[in-house]
DNA sequence: GAGTATATTGACGTTTACGTAAACGTCAAT
DNA sequence: ATTGACGTTTACGTAAACGTCAATATACTC
């Protein structure tokens, strides 16, 4: 793989806008390099693009994305006052991403019954159509 | 249970202001009656706010979440074209559902990584500590 | 050296999801 | 009669997460 990207390369690969990227890095989720004006992303910054984008897909704020995204540099090295932040944030996240396993489990569920129910009714439909039409 | 409920009894149930509530019927999530002016809302009322919340943890837009919604009732009844309709719907959730699965394993593999890092880093400290403390 | 492609930094606009405040009605209790 | 708790509508404010220009720079290429 590349060793380096340039922001459109990215963008493209994830489906995002720059404006978009530029706005994470505005945001400190990112900070890649410059090359005079140019920016240059490392696969660690690539990395870190796509930690976010999942983060997004799970409908967290940009800001607990931040703070995810720090847990895992802050994982090796630091004080042990913020080892030990790191650590409670670590459990706060499982215990939210516990929650929406639950809350998809439920989902599927209904979504299951409501499934059922409309083929049901279509069937119905069809069978009065049959006869109509005999 | 109770037959009906107010809006603040809502509000207090499931931690949210009053003005979210009358917000989400703006946005046509919700359609309580009236008793004059005020609202009062069914069992079944309550169970579409119940959802809509299950939604919002979900990280999903209020449209999206009405959609969904919908689909509760469009199961039952309606055209062909709409039942059709309603099964695409559902497909569509289900694999955005899907999707969050796999999301929500994958960081719980790496929170587990962010936390045994942590937990030796945390570790080593405290044996640093022993030794000058010795 | 003119054109084309890609990059940059502002600055302003937009949508979503409410918060906040004003100004008022209703009803029970004091 | 007024206080307080609850309810209402209307209207404006705001934070988040970008989109959409416009003006400018850099680089290549014909």
């Amino acid at each position: 793989m590349q060793e380096t990207f340039t922001i459109s390369e990215l963008g493209k690969e994830f489906g995002i806008t720059t404006r978009a990227i530029r706005f994470y890095e505005d945001k400190k989720l990112l900070s890649p390099v410059r090359d005079g004006q140019k920016r240059i992303y490392t696969r660690s910054d690539r990395t870190r693009l796509k930690l976010l984008l999942r983060g997004k897909r799970l409908g967290w704020p940009l800001d607990e994305i931040r703070d995810v995204l720090n847990m895992y540099e802050a994982g090796d090295e630091g004080e042990l006052q913020q080892l030990l932040y790191t650590c409670r944030k670590v459990e706060e996240s499982r215990q939210q991403l516990e929650q929406q396993k639950l809350d998809i489990e439920a989902s599927l569920a209904d979504l299951a019954t409501i499934e059922s129910r409309c083929r049901a009714r279509i069937e119905s439909l069809a069978i009065d159509g049959d006869e109509n039409a005999a």
